[in-house]
DNA sequence: TATGAATGAGGTTTCATTCAT
DNA sequence: CATGAATGAAACCTCATTCAT
């Protein structure tokens, strides 16, 4: 999911001295520094769009934590829209990719879901940020276009989520009295809420808290 | 909460039981049509809050659907804030009240739950376009000064489910090793995002809801 | 500039005994109250303007301070240039007349000039409000386009003044080497801002202040 | 402060000797342009306050006379109260400067008056549209919050006026029948309003003015 | 590639004025 | 005559985006 760098152009002002392999003039930058400096701006801007909302930030807001001019920014993404994509589209492949490893390692319904739901704890772990956007602004991805993408990959997770469900009443190992569309929103949301109680909004561990949303959803509140 | 922009309405209730009593011409602003006008006002802008988000829903926006220049908007309310409150606001008090009189019934934490949870997703199911707006600009709503009671009504109501569940573990009806405050976030989250799956956004009735909520968090997916 | 609060109108249900004098139907307000509640908006006006200025007054201001509502301001008059105008041209008209009286008096141009600034004076304490209109919005009356006859108004006061000191020069008895037209200006400058220093805003007794300004104008600060 | 539109000017004073030395395009924005620019903003600004008045002008006036869209003017100035304070603080700040100057020239109260009202006469002279809106302007400046200084900076020069003339009454140098506050107003009063005898409003040179001035409050009107 | 200026559209709000009742 | 609602223009300001340098 990494749009493509892009070749670091042709340098206007750079006069070759020789036909020798100049691969950095002074002012030429690497391939390396030009990929550092995008992933810079994507982390400024995860940043300020988890804590503001994506509506609410402004460029000139990221700009500004990344020390740069807003217009600068567009040097590297053709519009806010394309940060946002950038930002929340590889986190979504993987936590997809995830869950469908997950899939893959066993059978039984119960389990997939015990596991699915710490894989994608433990990936809202490794990136609060995405996962708060995601949860928070999930009305504005959804109109806007470019994101189709995102919006496609979470309707997945719920389907495969609703598909497992379904499996495991089939096989009785689910109660038959639970709707499956109803059950595999409230489990897709309540694990992309997980960032709330992880660092830094949180104080739990990812462990504490897909054991505590498994027993919630898996075995209820109820003393059995 | 009468989304549709229905038209101005010559008092359905009032029959002219001759032609002789015209003590209001179709048009006299009675204080019964002043009321009218303002709640008119009010619904177009939950429609448009709700499908739109608040920070994506301009005055102008609201102006529209109401048949009226934004700027006459100025006329009934403050600013927009004021309007985004007095939307809110009575919604949120009656949820309370709604928990507060299901607390008042019983001493069953276990019963509190399910009573709880159905009188809220009742609630949501009166005003699904407030529930939708409350859910999904939270973020927004928290930082919006002059939404304090809002902000401290949502708190309460996690408070006050919290303390149930707290008393459940307690009473030995609940299981031990779950963490009140992981739980009761996860309760108000699910409950407020009930809209989805009510009328206009979804298909189940208020009472399927509250027992799919009920059973998912009180008694868990497995089979027993 | 009486604010009194004026009887609040004719009664409406007032039923007059005989078919006589119809002064006033049941509705039909008497000249004098018509005319008292056009004072009474006048004179609420003439304060806020004085206060605000009149570019910063709303009409809706004006209507606060009567306790009326804006727009039944305009049955009284047609815009709020012609309230200003129907404050500012009868004091003005006034000021002039007693500058003209005081030239009728005699024919010495320093008695002229001591006695009209005590007129003057005196005419700004009877109205401090209207002189602080006059002086602080200048401009803005001006190019209000329906103040024509206070811009001449205020101009020919000048010109009066200019034409004192010139045949004061001419009698031998002012200095002469003072520009008549400067002159003019400085003493119908300070003569306006007279109202600094009176009540409300000063302290100062109107004697206090004409002898001041004579003082300074004519005799000046230099001990002889 | 120049306040004539004057073209965007390639550097009157740089003089390219040959044909060579390119160092600065036309458009280059050197830092010396950047200055240039906001001042051509503030000149720009100050020509229209003085004209309409602080409150009748409107962004939209001032972007226009630059060439340049309101919005734009944001990129220089955070609002149009910063313009003021931008146009008026330097000025009022040298004022005073000019003030301070003299006082510590000379003991003799009657020199003191005499040259301050030439210096600031000159002050005037050399910046008539500022003094024009600091004297037409004044009640709106009162209140604009952020021009602070400018207020605090005009009462502390009727201040210094005041403890001039107290200090002339104690010596026997001026009359001991005048009230120093009543004086020190109409002096600074007269000096702010000098605007209106030098160009463009008026015909005559600074010293004439100062000289006009100083007789007329010093020597006073009469003959001797 | 970064900068800083500029654009142009649009956002919320204000306000003099009109008008049906 | 008063009301209250409505209008329409305009005010100040914001912001994503573009572009010359």
């Amino acid at each position: 999911m990494n749009a493509a760098p892009a070749p670091p152009a042709p340098v206007p002002g750079t006069v070759t001295l020789g036909p020798v392999t100049r691969s950095s003039s002074p002012r030429t930058p690497t391939r390396a520094s030009v990929v550092a400096r995008r992933q810079q701006i994507l982390d400024a801007a995860t940043v300020v769009f988890a804590e503001k909302g994506i509506l609410a930030t402004t460029v000139r807001d990221i700009g500004d934590r990344v020390g740069m001019h807003s217009g600068s920014l567009y040097h590297h993404f053709p519009s806010k829209e394309a940060m946002i994509a950038a930002i929340l589209t590889p986190s979504v492949a993987t936590l997809i990719d995830a869950f469908d490893r997950i899939v893959a390692t066993t059978d039984d319904p119960v389990e997939v879901l015990r596991n699915g739901i710490e894989a994608a704890v433990r990936q809202t772990a490794a990136d609060p940020q995405v996962a708060r956007i995601l949860h928070q602004d999930q009305h504005h991805i959804t109109d806007l276009a470019g994101l189709h993408e995102v919006v496609r990959a979470r309707r997945e997770m719920r389907d495969r989520i609703e598909a497992t469900v379904e499996r495991g009443i089939a096989d009785g190992l689910l109660r038959d009295d639970v709707d499956p569309r109803i059950t595999s929103k409230a489990v897709l949301d309540l694990v992309l809420a997980a960032f709330r109680h992880l660092p830094p909004l949180g104080t739990a561990t990812p462990a504490q808290v897909a054991q505590q949303l498994s027993a919630l959803l898996i075995d209820g509140l109820r003393r059995t």
